[in-house]
DNA sequence: ATGCCTCAGCTCCTGAGA
């Protein structure tokens, strides 16, 4: 079984990207963020044709996050239970006895700033949630755009980058939390080449120059860490024309 | 450089992203 996540910065500009992608990579579930549409406009019919079945929150200009599956969803949750938030960012749904939560979790845009203290205040949120969502469901992959790096190893420029936006201790203490939990960062599980990351800015030859974050993860509980059998950045639809700017994440799971 | 790209929208500029 194969999971991935991918921000795909509007599923209006990169259906096609994503369809051709599902075709090269047949996952079982690709959460997608940042789909930056309002439900009706949604393509389900486009998914259907590729043989998948789609689970969508979306927003208009902003957010927004859907599950793609190959098989059925159910017990669909949407945001965080019990935290009021008026942005589309969190999908939770159980696919082949797989509790999936397909996130995309607050920018922040600058420690300090208010946007800095939702995104802390979302945090907190999510990891309550989370501790009683993986009593009810010890298997879970927690997926998507965290918009945290966990240490240097993420970083194209740690010692540039040091303390600003996804760089920040209050964020990586937010981020080893939900480790604390009982979840595992899939893509350490492996051997990685160095510098490797899931985002590049689009200005000043980011991608080319390898100047990237590794800010897209996939957890996965204690239950379901033995199964894990690889995770993968795939960089290819990086280098596609009009690309997004972040790369999907791959977990594959033993069946 | 309060910049560089890219996207959406009350679209020919601005806000936000990361």
């Amino acid at each position: 079984m194969k999971l991935a996540t991918w921000n795909i910065n509007s599923l209006t500009v990169r259906l096609p990207q994503v369809l051709q992608w599902l075709a090269d990579n047949p996952v079982d579930v690709l959460a997608l963020q940042e789909i930056k549409m309002t439900d009706d406009k949604f393509p389900a019919a486009d998914f259907a044709a590729a043989g998948y079945q789609a689970q969508w929150f979306g927003q208009k200009t902003y957010n927004g996050v859907a599950l793609i599956s190959r098989g059925p969803a159910t017990d669909v949750v949407r945001n965080i239970p019990g935290f009021d938030d008026d942005m589309s960012r969190v999908l939770t749904a159980t696919v082949d006895g797989i509790r999936v939560v397909g996130a995309y979790f607050p920018n922040g845009q600058a420690p300090g700033s208010d946007k800095f203290d939702y995104k802390m205040h979302w945090l907190q949120a999510l990891r309550a949630w989370l501790r009683t969502e993986l009593e009810r469901h010890p298997r879970l992959v927690l997926m998507g755009d965290y918009n945290i790096t966990f240490d240097d190893d993420d970083v194209w420029d740690p010692v540039g980058l040091k303390d600003t936006i996804h760089c920040t201790e209050e964020e990586r203490y937010h981020l080893r939390a939900l480790i604390a939990l009982g979840l595992h960062d899939a893509y350490r599980l492996f051997p990685q080449a160095p510098k490797s990351y899931s985002w590049w800015d689009y200005r000043d030859f980011g991608f080319r120059r390898n100047r990237g974050l590794r800010i897209d993860h996939v957890l996965v509980s204690e239950a379901l860490r033995p199964a894990a059998r690889a995770c993968t950045i795939d960089k290819a639809p990086r280098k596609n024309e009009r690309p997004s700017d972040h790369a999907p994440v791959v977990l594959e799971l033993a069946d």
